[in-house]
DNA sequence: GATCTCATGTAAATTGTTACATGATTTG
DNA sequence: CAAATCATGTAACAATTTACATGAGATC
């Protein structure tokens, strides 16, 4: 689907790896992107055959070689034409609200304990989000302007994770009433 | 993967045709589940296969006949081993987001459409969520206990909409600037 | 007469996950 | 010396989407 995109515009950022991408995916744009290795190289593979980007192979001793990779031309082009394209809203499927929708069925120690859990996470997603914001805030104005449109979308990460853990405290008391 | 938990979690509320399920999906649980209606109608025929649902069969006159779901004790047993299952937090991939990461590549009026278009899909959700919430303030007490857990969900659909909408006002002042 | 709701499916294509596979370098 | 990080992939399987398919009744 859009993964294909997703690449592109992390590309049109600056060349990469696959396994840059995958730093990615794990970090900055992990929290409206994720996507596993094997995924990855794949779509490097098909992006690459079609002529949306170019790879540039660099030699190392000890390693495999690392394969970089940079938006092409007609990636470039075929990139404008998704971002004009209308896209829907996402969907969500968020398996930790179903099994709350049927929490009737659990014991609330149980339930508190995976709140618990997917709160410590969110927590730490929350602070790396920040921390990032942090940066952001450090760099002189024009390459503030530069990433302006990233930082939009870390913006989106840190408001999401706010109402995440405002709304896991509120959850925290209704269970245990 | 959990849209077959996410289906028995219904059906233990109550038995539902296909097409039931199908509405909620698209209506009150579409907030953290979404499935196409081909999808759940395969998975509740292998779900009856495999004996975790009942079917049940009601003819009807010039439409197909009804058949009614509901859960078995073999299915209401493999729902409640996957509720005290631990499960990852959910993953995001927001297409839109993908767009304005990009946004340096469209111009300022393509992005402020789309996120006006974003917006309105957004306040209707929580226009109806609210709407959802107004009606479970109204129940009388021993149903609003019977339904504590999915209020609480609904509550997490309410909390995130709003966040949205924050982010979307937030956006359209940096974008505009 | 067109569109929406009701009500159900099959088949093909695409996408994503899990399992398997390798191997050097760095850090604790 | 164990674990994490760097760095890349193939193959099998599962999940999801898109396209195709039908047809009655209700509403505008």
């Amino acid at each position: 689907m859009s993964l294909k995109h997703a690449i592109l515009v992390l590309l049109d950022e600056e060349p990469s790896t696959g396994y840059d991408l995958m730093r990615k995916f794990k970090g900055s744009v992990g929290y409206f992107w994720n996507a596993k290795h094997q995924q990855v190289y794949l779509q490097l593979k098909k992006l690459n055959e079609d002529g949306l980007i170019h790879l540039a192979i660099q030699a190392q001793s000890g390693k495999p070689d690392k394969k970089i990779y940079s938006l092409s031309a007609p990636g470039k082009q075929a990139l404008c034409n998704w971002l004009s394209t209308p896209i829907e809203p996402s969907k969500t499927n968020d398996a930790f609200l179903v099994k709350l929708y049927g929490g009737h069925l659990s014991s609330k120690e149980e339930l508190l304990a995976e709140l618990a859990r997917h709160r410590a996470t969110h927590t730490k997603t929350l602070d790396y989000l920040l921390g990032l914001e942090q940066s952001y805030r450090q760099l002189p104005a024009h390459q503030k302007d530069k990433y302006q449109y990233p930082y939009l979308t870390l913006r989106k990460g840190i408001i999401g994770e706010h109402a995440w853990l405002e709304w896991a405290d509120e959850a925290k008391k209704e269970i245990k009433k």
